[in-house]
DNA sequence: TTATAGGTATAACGCTGTTATGACGCCGTT
DNA sequence: AACGGCGTCATAACAGCGTTATACCTATAA
């Protein structure tokens, strides 16, 4: 039997994680559990409570590693001569991420509960953070002539927070369904931003084409 | 001692429903327990089971009650002569209600994930049903010509819906903070929903203003 | 009067997060 | 080289959880 002592500490730490994600992803928080993840390191409960403190800083620590890997991905959107476009993008990669990791998404902007985990000051310190992306491309929207010179970025930013965050959530939900699915709504939603923010109708859907496909 | 034996059997249902709701506005969806619940209305944990099948049964009646009773305020909004304003009106109780009981409202939605409870199809389809309110005001505006002609009230319904949920559960998970608060989103959010809609901006301002004094 | 159905209380099962305890090994100090 | 302390570990236990098998009691129907 191989047991925790058989290796370094700090591999235990990793593995505990890794395992947590791996089962919050392909199962669902229900089926998060201290001693399944143990068992299936070869450690005891101890590890759980010696790295994290409890079972919600196991979790606190999955969260923080996937805003980590969104923020990554984020950052790799390209500004380019489209500003509007960009801020196309950056949702895009927001709806992306929600899809392809809907519970640690649950987990990073409150709408989970996961295993009596509660966000933190400094939790939602980091989500806001990421808010800087899309503020900067709402401020080169306006710098461009795409938007008003009037451009309230700090206001916009929030609405368009609560687009995005609102979508995500929904859509996991089963509740964007009927003659609209998510993508249709996602690309609604962006124009009708971008048109109320001062851009011209047909630029607007042009640069949303562009940004959702990639 | 008094035990559930001592009153109609009805009684114990309904205790345990209030007492179920009770616990988790006051406390939250961490403090729901059968025993506890059944400890309150002084009968034994069988009750949950005999009349609800199950802890999720019965959050999902807590829930059911919910949609009720937030239906009840929405149908309350009255057709005036201004569609926008009714618009924005429902949209206003919506928020309302979202604040005023945020972990019935998690359930309602599928934010939650209380006990163990999962939204059925039946379930989200009561709360889709709910929509009709907001659609019809939109096909209102597009009547009285304060919305585009082409208005598409399908669309725009669930374009709407992602805004005020987005809004509520982060409003709710404290992510929306610093220069600009809640209510500051709803008022940019609506105003810019009908500008993209096709609403002089003026007028949709004052309608805004109008719909959100109450 | 007897049969049936429904609600109840009790006690138990296996699960959960958490913790007290004691042992082990590593590492810097004396 | 011997020591002390610190971090990690396994074991075992505790209280609480949702759930269920069982037996009892009562009210209604045949």
């Amino acid at each position: 039997m191989s047991t925790a002592k058989d290796r370094p500490a700090a591999h235990t730490r990793r593995l505990l994680v890794d395992e947590a994600a791996r089962v919050l992803a392909e199962e669902g928080p229900a089926a998060l559990s201290a001693r399944r993840l143990v068992k299936a390191v070869g450690a005891s409960t101890m590890a759980v409570y010696t790295h994290f403190g409890s079972m919600p800083g196991l979790v606190r620590e999955v969260m923080r590693e996937g805003i980590a890997r969104f923020e990554g991905r984020v950052a790799e959107v390209a500004a380019g001569d489209d500003p509007v476009r960009e801020l196309v993008e950056l949702c895009r990669v927001y709806q992306e991420f929600a899809r392809a990791e809907p519970e640690v998404y649950a987990v990073m902007f409150g709408g989970s509960g996961t295993a009596g985990f509660e966000l933190t000051e400094d939790d939602r310190g980091m989500g806001v953070r990421l808010l800087r992306y899309p503020r900067n491309a709402i401020r080169r929207c306006a710098a461009a002539g795409r938007f008003r010179p009037d451009t309230d970025a700090d206001l916009l930013v929030r609405q368009l927070f609560v687009q995005m965050h609102g979508l995500a959530q929904l859509a996991h939900a089963g509740y964007i369904i009927g003659v609209y699915g998510p993508d249709d709504v996602l690309a609604g939603t962006l124009r009708d931003f971008a048109v109320a923010a001062g851009d011209d109708p047909e630029r607007a859907a042009a640069s949303v084409r562009s940004g959702l496909a990639g």
